[in-house]
Order: structure tokens, then C-alpha cells, then sequence
DNA sequence: CTGTTAGCGCTTTCAA
DNA sequence: TTGAAAGCGCTAACAG
């Protein structure tokens, strides 16, 4: 089916010109006759040839591939990012790795050298589950990292970054605003470093109004509908007076809104529930979901063009991004 | 910050051996002493020696790598998909290149392009929206490809196909069972070939049933909640008759669901609605929808099976996987 | 403007 | 069992 590939040398024989030639035709390099460029590129055209970027990238040490690892592309999160991501990378004519790691840190140093093995010329890195010494061991080989939804301090990496301690604050500011006085914390992942610093928005804001709150009201779930559906019912029944639950994602509050038809708790009359980041999911259950945005696309976009920009050298203005989250309201805590 | 990458001969002088030696201890081959081996080993490993696959790509011809090509990763029926493919690359030591094509054909070719300069071992195609020649012509120079939902005759293809058409005949089936006779089916996107077959098992079962149906209840709509939306607001305005909806998939049905909502039809009393894919969503809406489950995870894992089985030489037995949905009863038309 | 000479880092002969 | 030579397909550096 597939003979043999045409390479370079086979082009420079026909044309009868030697392979540099070829090579500068197909790079639109100056130096270079303008009929020989249009005679070898016609003929390199005819030929069906196209250039290896294996042997390219060997000779450049550029790949013209870059690694986008995250935890799990079925998570519609993650699936927005990577979108955004690889369109970026698309428009600037790179190929992107796709990496699971399944929130597994074992799976995620793994990726991250088969990543190095593959010689990618940036890794875009998101919700990184790794301790600090582990982390910055496993990026140390790459020439350029961009994190996105993880922190970092002090070492050569761009990051982008939700205000997550502000997503906090505003939806706990919203409750209280409602009246709500009992407010439980579906937290997430207890490693989740996002989760942390929505905790630290729901903490400050309880303090600023002098509004006093129970440690146990806040529980660490996983991240899905199962998890939040759990926690929330495990929550409510050991704290039946709370009013309104603050979840760490819409699937938690899906869950969270699942247990409360099972506990006849009605929402959003005896119970708020609160989500975050607005996926489709959000606006389409019952009773629709209010919500923290954030623009994923954008965030996978942008964090990808932060990556490029790094790779071609700009590492000083080019560091930091952080995106603001919106209060969506919706049935569920109107 | 990153020095110079540590090479074959580096490890070959440190441990005063030739690079043949080095190259044999790390691939395992037979021919070299136990011993040699194992002092080999560890100084490379101390040197963090770490084999470029990209040299390695060019020596071999294999590069360890394989395109998949979907229209859009944040779709959640190709999110999934993804997700088991990469699974089962990963799980064999391959990586993949995720490409969007945005259900836009140019982007598509260019994106096979693309993959063919990068030297992919293989790919996997999903519901490609290429005309029969043009596929073939694009796909002439991939050595091992695989088709998932998307069907091209008398190639040497691996294929993996949803059976469609039983589809459409379990839900029309189910819905003439209950009693419907006038049922509108909103087919998708005209070009898709999946819609097509729905229709085809929708069509067979009503004439099985000698029910007569009416052209005009057969309506395309964009494969979105919106899409859906519209296109069950006009059909059902033209129509008020219809007592059951089958709808492309469940973005759809949730659109038509919002439809029925603002025309004052109660689901399932006065209009039953059916999906198709079920998707987390399908579960998640009031009321829940009854839909045609299509085990995607299941699909992606498997079909990138295929293709590496058939990258690893198996192309005859290893043609053609048929995966049957199946009906799920839920609130929207029990 | 064009060609020649060296690699890039690895594997595959083929000898020793 | 080990090593030397040659080459995978391309580009970089230097001549001419």
C-alpha cells in the first residue's frame, strides 16, 4: 500500500541540484535563485514529498510537538482547556501529546518523561498532583513548562492561574447575602490546591462578617457527581441545620442537588447549593445551578500561547496570568 | 537550566564500552554479557540517561506515536473516546497526538498532513466528514489507520461502527410499544452518516409495523442543545399531532425538552422525548431521558486496540468491530 | 546563489 | 559477546 517515502535526496536528484538546495526551497530561505526555488518546490510538489519532521527535529532539536498532560480529558474541565490548547497550538503549526494521568502521581511522573523521551519543545501542565520536590525534579529536563491551575514559586515556569481564594469569597459573600449564616464546604480532593484556596475565600469571608463557622462542616469529596452525592449526604445528615452547601465543581453540586431530592431536602427553599466553573451541565439540570465561571477555552488558550511565547525565548514579561471568575446565579441559590 | 542532554556516547565512554554495547544494554537485546549489561545500566541511569525517541524514530521508522483525529475534544461523546484510546495507547508505550478538526474538512486534511510529517506509527479517525475519494486519497500514505464511526468499503481499513440502524429500530420499537404513532425524528446534521442509519431502523420498524409516517416530521438540526431547541419548536409547531420525539443525540433531546417547555407539552404525558448516546447529561436533566447508551469509553479503548494490532502486522482478522447500544428506560419516555 | 562536509543520536549490518 | 562502519533524513556551517 505505502512504498517507500520520497525524502530530500530523491527530490535533489530529479531537479538535479543538491539536497541544501532543496532544503532552502522548502524553508523559504533567502539564499536561494527564484526559478530554482519555484522549479525544485514544483517538483518536490510533483513527487508527493514531504519533509520528516523526525529528521527535522533531530537535526534542529526542535520538535515542533509539545505535551498537554492533565488529569483526565473526559472531565468536560479539562476537555474545554484542552480544546483551547490545541487550537493555539494548532494556529502556530505545533502538534500536541494528549497525557491522562487519572489524578494518579505515579502516572503523571511516567508521562511527563515518555514526554521528555519524545523530546516535546514545552509541557502545558494542569492540576498537577505532585509534591513540590517531585514536581520540580520531574520538570527539570524540560526547557519550557507552563502550568496552568497549580502554583510554583520561584522557579522558571509560567502559570496560569484562577483566583480561586476570589471565586471563594464571592460566592460566599452571595450566601451570606441571602441570609445564609450555615454554610457546609464540599471541598474536593483533599491535594487539590484550588480547592484549598476557594476554602480561603469561604474562610475570610466568614471572618470579615464575623460570622462564625464548624470545622465539620467542610468535607473533602472527590470531584464527581458519585462524590459530592456521598459527601452531601453523609454532611447533611450529621449537620441537618445547614442552609447552603458551597461545592467544589458543578458535578459535586449535581451530586450535592441528587442527595438533597433523597433527603426531601427542597432546593432552593431549604437548602442553596452552590457550584463552580459552569459547565454546560450547570445551566441544564433542575433547578439550574449557580455557579462560578470560569472561561475554560480561554484558560487552555491562553496558558498554550503563554507556552509558545516562552519557547521563543520571552521569559521575563511572560510569566504570569490569572483568571477572574463571575458569579452566574441560577434557581439553585438565587 | 537544562544543560546539554546526556547521549548514547556519553554513557558509552563513562562506562568505557561502545555505543552498540549501551544501545543493547537499555533495549534488552540478548547478546551482551550479564554483567556488562547491568554496570552499563546503572551508570546510565546515574547519568540520567534518558534515549531520545526521536533519534531512535529515525534509526527505526517507528516513532512510537499515533494521531487521533476527532472533530472536538470538548464534545463529550469524543471526550470520552479519547480518553479510552489514550488509555490503551498509553497502556502499550504509545503516544498520541490529539488534532481537532472542528468538523471542517480542510482542517481535517491538514491535520493527516501534519500527521504524516510527524511520522505517526498510526491513526485513529473519528467520524470523518470527508468525501469517499478524498478520505482515501488523505489516508493513501498512513501505513495502519482505523475508522471509528465512519465507514469506507473494500480498504484496508480497520473499522469500529456504532450499529446505527439497530438503534433507531430499539427506540422506535420502544416508543410504538407505548402506544406512539406519530413520531418526529430530528436527524442531526444532514452529512451525518450516523443520522442516516438511525433513520434507516426508524423507517424499517414503522414499515414493519405497516404505520405510516410523514416526511415532513423528519427534520435536520445542528447537534446542539440549541440546535435541538429550534428545530423542535418548528417541528412541533407545524405538527402538534407528534406525540413522541427521537431525537440525533441527547444534546438534542435536552434542546427539545426546553422546546416543550415553552410550547406547555408535559414530558412525558403529552410529548415523549428520546436521545441517543447517553451521555452523563442524559441522567442528570428533568426529566431524565430515556436514550440509546453507546459505551464510548469502551469504543476508544478498543478501536485503538485494533489499530495496534494492525500496526503490529494483524490486518486481516482485525478488520471490523461492531459495538451494539442499548436502550435506556428513564423518565422522558418510560 | 549553490554545493560540500559534518553532524543530530540512535540502530543495523557485519566483522572480530 | 563486543566493536566498527554505515546510514536513517534533515539542517548548520562554511566554502566556492
Amino acid at each position: 500500500m505505502n512504498r517507500k517515502r520520497v525524502t530530500i535526496q530523491d527530490v535533489a536528484d530529479a531537479a538535479g541540484v543538491s539536497r541544501q538546495t532543496v532544503s532552502r526551497a522548502i524553508n523559504d530561505r533567502g539564499e536561494i535563485g527564484p526559478e530554482t526555488r519555484a522549479r525544485v518546490l514544483r517538483i518536490a510538489e510533483e513527487m508527493g514529498y514531504r519533509p520528516s519532521s523526525i529528521a527535522r527535529g533531530l537535526a534542529t532539536q526542535h520538535t515542533g510537538t509539545l505535551g498537554l498532560v492533565v488529569p483526565d480529558v473526559a472531565n468536560p474541565f479539562f476537555a474545554e482547556v484542552a480544546r483551547g490548547a490545541e487550537h493555539a497550538a494548532y494556529a502556530r503549526g505545533y502538534n500536541v501529546f494528549l497525557c491522562n494521568t487519572d489524578e494518579d502521581p505515579q502516572r503523571e511522573l511516567a508521562v511527563l518523561r515518555s514526554l521528555e523521551d519524545k523530546r516535546v519543545d514545552g509541557v502545558l501542565l494542569c492540576s498537577s498532583r505532585l509534591d513540590e520536590p517531585t514536581l520540580r525534579a520531574a520538570l527539570a529536563h524540560h526547557a519550557s513548562v507552563v502550568l496552568l491551575n497549580r502554583q510554583l514559586n520561584g522557579d522558571d515556569f509560567g502559570t496560569v492561574l484562577i483566583d480561586d481564594k476570589l471565586g471563594g469569597a464571592i460566592i460566599t459573600r452571595h450566601l451570606l447575602q441571602r441570609g445564609h449564616q450555615a454554610i457546609g464546604f464540599l471541598t474536593g480532593p483533599p491535594a487539590s490546591w484550588s480547592g484549598r484556596k476557594r476554602m480561603e475565600g469561604y474562610f475570610e469571608t466568614l471572618q470579615a462578617a464575623a460570622i462564625s463557622y464548624n470545622p465539620d462542616w467542610i468535607r473533602p469529596c472527590a470531584p464527581t457527581v458519585e462524590g459530592g452525592q456521598a459527601a452531601a449526604q453523609a454532611l447533611l445528615h450529621d449537620h441537618p441545620r445547614l442552609t447552603a452547601l458551597f461545592c467544589y465543581n458543578d458535578l459535586v453540586a449535581v451530586g450535592a442537588l441528587q442527595a438533597a431530592v433523597t433527603l426531601r431536602r427542597v432546593v432552593p427553599e431549604s437548602l442553596a447549593i452552590v457550584g463552580y466553573d459552569d459547565i454546560p451541565l450547570a445551566a441544564l439540570v433542575t433547578p439550574a445551578l449557580t455557579t462560578c465561571r470560569v472561561r475554560r477555552y480561554e484558560m487552555g488558550l491562553q496558558a498554550m500561547q503563554l507556552l509558545l511565547e516562552r519557547i521563543n525565548g520571552c521569559t521575563d514579561e511572560c510569566r504570569r496570568i490569572v483568571v477572574q471568575p463571575e458569579l452566574i446565579i441560577r434557581a439553585s441559590a438565587p
